[in-house]
RNA sequence: GUGGUCGUAGCUCAGUUGGUUAGAGCACCAGGUUGUGGCCCUGGAGGUCGGGGGUUCGAGUCCCCUCGGCCACCCCA
């Protein structure tokens, strides 16, 4: 086995039954979102690079170290998606939609790091974007929506953080403070960030290091630098929120990883997870986005969430557990196989949950496979069954959970062959 | 990219100061029950001890290299 082939670093299969989770987790997104207007958009999971470094900015780290990006055969740059929006975006900016635009995504990302605890080479986002508006009703909404699905899911204590990054106008000057801030007062910051914080001076706001967080105490603070616009936007915002009553904690540190926010940024994180991968849900408006990419001025909003992030906050919690899947019908057939090919058949025909062994194996394993698929009736069909015509219905008990010796109960009954169909709807119906 | 840690059966793990054909539990398969699942009993299959090299009469055990997993930092979901 040693040369046995596994996923790539960094990737991970899902397998049944835990796959069952994933499905009635999208179901559920689909449901929640789809009341309120957002599309499915299917777009493509690579694109050409620009997309991606133009979206959430050439300098960050997602796209400065962890693209995967290549060339085509074509000698086109393209890259894996490291995040929804930019794609969706793309989208719109090229089929230009009706807006306000309401699309919902499920998706790969990709992002080439050193894997680690709930943090992936290849991990996969639910997320929505709304484009087309700057009202802030649709932050709003956005945000709410967000809020309802956590709480669907069975998260009550998700946490809000809730900031705003300003706008084109207000932005720059804010940044410019804040730069002559930092290097001013460098010295008392983190190790780390005394040396390296001209790259990104934001960063330094969201650093959890306790000398950064005391130093930082004192600097200039985005929401002191808003204009009159951003800040009446921000107010509103939160006056939504209020009136909706979704609970969060004004973060005039918050800052979010990508480039292109502008006004609202949001982020979701569960307390029961460790702090290093709490981060299970964020967003923002990015305002600028559609311009960027080319398009028409098109203000939006949205929201993505990690699904590993969230199952493993749900786990936690012990909250969204692996649906029961369960067979109705297990055949078993003892005479060859050929009972077994169409009785099953028929079943599923009639809509009915079926299996069946193969391998013709003996009556035992055959009971013990039945008993494996949890079906709740048997159908046994050996030599002096298939004389007569006939076959045997059989109730099958579930397993108990602490008794050992469980009492048998020999709860079956022989039917025509012909009905057995027909007995098993019945059977099934009660 | 930097650092730490761990690799023995499908899974969880034992394996004495280096010493015969490497073990257990769970899971799987078969039989006990000549046609009836779970519980029980008996048996079976399944390992080049991650890989390579070295030390040694002898290596799962000691040394070196390498690959992989996990975790942390940076950053994120």
């Amino acid at each position: 086995m040693r040369d046995a082939f596994r996923a790539p670093s960094g990737t991970h299969d899902v397998l049944f039954p835990e796959s069952a989770r994933w499905e009635t987790l999208v179901a559920a997104f689909s449901s929640l979102v789809g009341r309120a207007g957002y599309g499915l958009v299917i777009s493509p999971m690579f694109e050409d690079e620009r997309v991606f470094l133009r979206g959430i900015g050439a300098g960050s780290d997602v796209a400065s170290k962890e693209m995967y990006s290549f060339e085509d055969r074509g000698a086109r740059r393209l890259a894996l998606r490291p995040e929804g929006t930019a794609s969706v975006v793309r989208a719109f900016v090229q089929h230009r939609p009706a807006s306000v635009w309401k699309a919902w995504y499920v998706t790969p990302a990709f992002r080439y790091e050193r894997p680690q605890a709930a943090r992936y080479r290849q991990h996969h986002q639910l997320g929505i974007e709304a484009i087309g508006s700057e009202d802030p009703d649709l932050d709003v909404e956005v945000i709410a929506l967000a809020a309802q699905f956590y709480r669907h899911v069975g998260l009550e204590s998700v946490e809000l953080r809730l900031n705003s990054m300003g706008c084109a106008q207000c932005r720059p000057g804010f940044e410019r403070s804040l730069f002559e801030w930092l290097e001013a007062n460098a010295a008392q910051l983190c190790p780390e960030h005394s040396q390296r914080w001209s790259a990104n001076p934001l960063r330094v706001l969201d650093c959890k290091n306790e000398l950064c967080l005391g130093a930082t105490a004192q600097a200039p603070q985005i929401c002191d630098a808003l204009c009159t616009d951003c800040d009446r936007h921000f107010a509103r915002v939160k006056e939504g929120l209020d009136s909706l009553r979704v609970a969060y904690l004004s973060a005039p540190r918050l800052v979010r990883g990508f480039d292109y926010y502008t006004r609202t940024t949001f982020e979701f994180s569960s307390p029961s997870l460790a702090a290093a991968q709490n981060g299970v849900g964020g967003g923002g408006r990015y305002d600028g986005l559609a311009e960027a990419l080319g398009g028409p001025a098109a203000p939006a909003v949205g929201f993505g969430i990690g699904i590993e992030r969230l199952l493993l906050a749900c786990d936690a919690q012990d909250s969204f557990p692996v649906p029961e899947d369960r067979m109705d019908v297990f055949v078993i057939d003892l005479t060859g196989g050929r009972v077994a090919r169409e009785l099953t058949h028929e079943l599923r025909n009639a809509g009915v949950r079926a299996d069946r062994a193969f391998d013709e194996r003996s009556l035992k394993a055959q009971m013990r496979a039945a008993d494996r698929s949890g079906a709740k009736l048997a159908v046994i069909v050996g030599p002096s069954e298939q004389e007569a015509g006939k076959a045997v219905v059989r109730q099958m008990m579930p397993r108990l959970r602490e008794e050992s010796d469980a009492r048998r109960d020999d709860a079956q009954e022989l039917v025509d062959s012909d009905a057995v169909v027909e007995r098993v709807l019945e059977m099934l119906r009660r």
